[in-house]
DNA sequence: CGAGTAGTTGACGATTGTCAAGATGGGTGG
DNA sequence: CCACCCATCTTGACAATCGTCAACTACTCG
């Protein structure tokens, strides 16, 4: 555990070329000379800690961020401080790719545990494209991603249940484990249950019912924070629908 | 109404500088010289009929598509034959933006009724754009607004109720005809019933109740598919979700 | 150690989906 | 040109999922 700190705050300092992400994150794919160049822009700040914004709704956009360690979450605050919660972002995940349009952060971002962020001056990236195709085309990738992965929570709320809700969310957060090289069946929830709810489109109650029913089913172990995948393969068919009725439906011509 | 057919026809063959549509679409902000090295790369085709597709879940990315005129969905199909509507284009969106990412179309694409599409080749857009500096941030911009549509819709989707769903997708047509040179007050929807329904994550019963609620209650009048605004604010106080509890509801921490 | 926040569990009700039957209208063929 | 047919839409009755309210427990953090 203290091992895994100090690993940490070294990997604060390191330039991108050093960077474990590089495969997920926006050097994957590009020439050492071009990632140096890269490096050049990327501003790499204190560790941020539980609670901190990187941005708010309405704030004017300088910056795309980039999580490098710990974890992010994306929410529209309403008016009578309630939140709505967008996104939860991990090691490799970029932010703010909504507020290009306007030049406005069109949601708020908050650290859900002590962090480290980078910050790319979105001009100077975009500058940097046009000279770097291998670049630009992997800014497109991202942005074409993150429409993709949106889609897809798009069909998740649109036609599933509060039970595949919950089975996608795990096993989403279980593959994006894996690819950042950490167990896949053993992790630790950084959000409360009220803001996977509030992500899911559910009330508290109905996600701590389901978490205490996939355990009592022997598809995981939960204690608090801490999940254990037990059987994925449940959790799999569970999201493909085997219970969903409404799956059936046509809509026709 | 033969008159509006013969303009539609017109406008198909009309080049990206005479395009009405030129201030919502790619050309957007471009120089007059820059349009038409556009324009050179894109493909006119003859019109196509309602149940086309422009490309199925799967197949291969090479073009993004632009409506012209008419209108298209986007749908995720299921092995059962069901689909999902992820979306509906009208003139000047642009469609396949997701596909980028593999190089493989996430969904399908269908025209809803006679339509004319402009076709981009991909590959040739992006080298264009890496020399045309305001056609790049153009493009930048389309799929940030991408994104912040789906972000709006995940809101929409993840705690608004039937209602609130309803009106805000009317209110969403109504605005989008409008900045096209439509009334924003009188349209026809050129989708079924169940297409809405499955778009909002709302039974097709659901979506025909809710018509006729909103028509007893004065908010607009419906005789199949042409609509007439009658209580624009009534709809926009709908969607601020006057009748909203959920809304309360807080994320805290 | 105490207080406040987060999580769990139970009881209940409302919204919305499901099933079923009927109405409407557009399209096609005689 | 009319009539029939089939898909779409509407309406009603019922049921189930999930949200709401409430009480209680268990952490976490000063």
């Amino acid at each position: 555990m203290a091992d895994r700190k100090i690993i940490s705050f070294e990997n604060i300092k390191v330039a991108c070329k050093n960077c474990s992400l590089a495969t997920l994150c926006l050097p994957m794919g590009l020439a050492p000379e071009d990632v140096e160049r890269l490096d050049a822009i990327v501003k790499r700040n204190r560790p941020l800690h539980r609670g901190d914004h990187l941005f708010r709704q309405d704030d004017s956009f300088h910056n795309l961020f980039v999580v490098k360690t710990g974890s992010v979450k994306t929410y529209a605050p309403s008016e009578d401080g309630g939140e709505q919660v967008l996104g939860f972002h991990l090691p490799g995940e970029i932010i703010g790719l909504d507020a290009i349009l306007n030049n406005r952060h069109g949601c708020s971002a908050k650290v859900l545990e002590t962090s480290a962020v980078c910050e790319l001056p979105f001009d100077r990236l975009e500058d940097l494209a046009a000279n770097v195709p291998s670049l630009q085309h992997q800014l497109y990738r991202l942005m074409s991603k993150e429409i993709a992965d949106e889609t897809h929570m798009l069909m998740l709320l649109g036609k599933k249940n509060a039970e595949e809700r919950l089975a996608a969310f795990l096993l989403s957060l279980s593959n994006r484990f894996k690819r950042r090289g950490f167990s896949s069946t053993d992790f630790y929830l950084s959000m409360s249950r009220h803001e996977i709810g509030s992500y899911l489109g559910l009330a508290v109650e109905t996600v701590s019912r389901l978490f205490t029913r996939f355990q009592d089913e022997g598809l995981v172990r939960v204690e608090r924070k801490h999940i254990q995948i037990i059987d994925r393969e449940g959790l799999e068919s569970l999201v493909a629908g085997q219970r969903n009725h409404r799956d059936q439906q046509q809509a026709p011509s």
